[in-house]
DNA sequence: AAAGAACGTTGATATAGATCAACGTTTTCA
DNA sequence: TGAAAACGTTGATCTATATCAACGTTCTTT
């Protein structure tokens, strides 16, 4: 399971892992599995741990008043899980996570993020997903104060095409910000 | 100029910067000052700059085909300015970025964010700018997709306060994804 | 293989918020 | 200091999308 964390690593980054960094990263990155529906977080828990995916799906989302889920984030490899506020801070998250598929990731606690600072690779690693992510953020809040439904559903299909595969209809709708009904709509009459 | 970054680094980091450190900041670091209304980053441009915000105002939109401008985000002191994914992968900026006041800069291209690596203060600076300014976008998200307007204001009210103050309705509900008349009735019916 | 759950579609109706328009107030700057 | 621009409000109407409902299909699980 390491393996392809550790491979990835070397692809990304430009410093190459030293065998001591090996090491290091088997001590603090403890690998865990999630059946699917497992909760990886849930709302009022503190997030004690991030996760880097290796294999799998999850989704963050929301609960309101009326009990609907509202999908903040939806989560495949090479990508974090977690909330990243409530690691942060401490603070009790409003979010829950969940997998999606039979998930795999090795996940880090707080004190041993420090740790990590050691690692030139698993710094260069660390900006280049938070830059992943910050684009992606990016490019959601500019679709969702700019776009119509059906432009959204577009503008999700052109930069990650791989989350129509993977989650059903409803979840993409939910992550788009529109009902499962109007997505149905926008996805049929798109074909003619 | 420099003296307020260098106190805010200090502020926000555990590791002291050594005078060395402060020598190549003063290098890499380049002031730049903005009237209200000058563009910091033009639609089409690559993002040659980020920067640092010292003191003033900025915002970051994009502009549909009717001409509307939407407001991805709102950036003052203490944040960075600039879009960082053309920024890091070198493409056309689809935003504009102008001054929403006279603004002070200390900007950063991305050859010179590799010396940066050298001065442990910054990284953990960057780090801690890299999760303000994602628990910011994870919230505007959460938002975005599962608020009323009514909600968004109030939760905008709740989280960055010092917005209200500083911008006019017309750009807070671009920043919402709502109309100024939506904005405008959301307040008048909010006092009562 | 049967039964229920999850998923997706389609139609009828309701509504939050957009759009269009007019007007008063405040700020800017020549 | 006076005209124009920017800003904010209120009203009437329109529209994209939500909601409610019913039903067919496809997975899961036993």
């Amino acid at each position: 399971m390491y393996d392809s964390f550790i491979k990835y690593i070397n692809t990304y980054s430009t410093t190459p892992l030293r065998d001591s960094d090996i090491e290091l990263i088997k001590q603090v990155f403890v690998p865990r599995k999630l059946r699917k529906r497992q909760y990886f977080l849930q709302e009022g828990e503190v997030c004690k741990y991030m996760g880097f995916i290796v294999k799998g799906a999850l989704r963050q989302y929301s609960v309101d008043e009326k009990g609907n889920e509202h999908i903040v984030r939806l989560q495949i490899e090479d990508w974090w899980a977690g909330d990243r506020e409530s690691f942060v801070m401490l603070t009790p998250s409003i979010y829950n996570i969940d997998a999606w598929e039979d998930t795999e990731l090795l996940t880090i606690t707080k004190a041993d993020t420090i740790t990590l600072d050691q690692i030139p690779a698993m710094h260069e690693l660390m900006r280049k997903l938070d830059e992943k992510h910050s684009f992606a953020y990016t490019k959601r809040i500019n679709a969702a104060i700019s776009m119509s439904a059906e432009q959204r559903y577009e503008a999700l299909a052109q930069a990650y095409p791989e989350f129509l595969q993977r989650f059903p209809q409803h979840i993409i709708a939910s992550y788009l910000g529109i009902t499962k009904e109007t997505l149905s709509r926008v996805r049929s009459s798109r074909k003619k």
